[in-house]
DNA sequence: TGCAAAACGGAGGTAGCCTCCGTATAATAA
DNA sequence: TTATTATACGGAGGCTACCTCCGTTTTGCA
């Protein structure tokens, strides 16, 4: 569901050690980034993942269009873990878990921002996407809490996000347990107002 | 008087040579980043200058390091250039050439943008120093102008350098007139409620 | 099972980075 | 002026990463 996995050029689907070497690509190369910053020998990406330097270079001719690729797997993976949190947790431990979970998750990708920047400015057909599916999700997940009566009603998704990444940017050491405490403070200006009436403790 | 020329680990004054040698080097290097873009090899700007690849690396062991003396040098030139203006042109009329000139020398730089915004984003020093001293050049041509009447008075220098390179940064195309035309309207704004004439004193 | 299309892999050519050291030159002492 | 010495010069060469090209392997299909 995350990837089509269609032919480039002719509409055809991939065959399936072309999907494999692909994913696996994507997966290996958002590791390399994270560990070891964006310029990260692309050969050594293609070694990690078992595949050769060809292989790597038939599916991401640039190394921008691969940094792209880990990207796009990067917000696929957020948007579905909203939906996965609201299957299994009340709407506002959903909401919270999220928030804390994608500043987690960009922490560990600093590496890549910096190249990640000039192309969200450049490419403004990659942010708006991406951007777009990244506040759907916050909205689902506020207008979840709302229905439930354990999120306040006038909160804009866009917004939220907003300062969530604001919180990513901010925090610019590896001090995860201010971005922790952040989180916290603006999910309990999500509840101000409401009743405290759900599954979990009570706010500060 | 815009460089000292010192040796860089022991105080002695560097050998007549080596001083023409990294002179060389940095006009070189700047012509060679605006036509080339910042990453341009260096092999090149050696070449270009007429020196050895290793004359450049003992100069400037670092790429940074060559842009860096390359921007320092760029701000050298705009700040002499105001004393000179106001050495030989009427107050105001020197602060209008002023400004038309710093727009257009910072957009024949745009190659070097790229690599210098991060810089100045972690260098805090050298951004402080660099914004100091244009900021001040500013602050001189503003407070000229002022004690001669054709200026006004309640406009910070910072402000108008923060507003020129404003109007750097929205032109990104080529479009040189249209700087023009805003450093224009800037400058009539600077003018608003003084009595018309350079050189007639007229206090407010 | 056999065949054609699709994908794989990595050798090798290219380019830019940077170091190292023998040679040249400027500064200084005699 | 000449001799001496500290500085600086230059570029060959080793290294690393990029990227292409093509013979080999695998997959999907009849």
């Amino acid at each position: 569901m995350v990837e089509p996995a269609e032919h480039p050029s002719t509409g055809r689907p991939l065959r399936k050690d072309a999907v494999r070497n692909r994913e696996l690509l994507i997966t290996t190369a958002a590791a390399a980034f994270s560990v070891s910053g964006a310029d990260v020998p692309l050969e050594d990406i293609a070694g990690r993942a078992g595949v050769g330097i060809g292989t790597l270079y038939r599916h991401f001719p640039t190394r921008d269009s691969l940094v792209e690729a880990v990207y796009r797997h990067e917000v696929d993976v957020l948007v579905e873990r909203a939906d996965q949190l609201l299957d299994t947790l009340p709407p506002d431990q959903a909401l919270k878990e999220w928030m804390q979970i994608f500043v987690r998750h960009v922490a560990t990708k600093r590496g890549m921002l910096s190249v990640l920047k000039p192309m969200l400015s450049s490419n403004s057909s990659l942010f708006a996407e991406t951007h777009g599916r990244a506040t759907a999700a916050t909205t689902k997940l506020l207008e979840a809490g709302v229905a439930a009566g354990t999120v306040r009603a006038d909160v804009d998704g866009g917004d939220l996000l907003r300062a969530v990444g604001g919180i990513c940017m901010s925090t610019d050491q590896e001090r995860s347990d201010t971005s922790d405490r952040l989180v916290g403070l603006l999910f309990d200006g999500l509840r101000h107002g409401v009743g405290v009436g759900s599954s979990s403790g009570a706010p500060s």
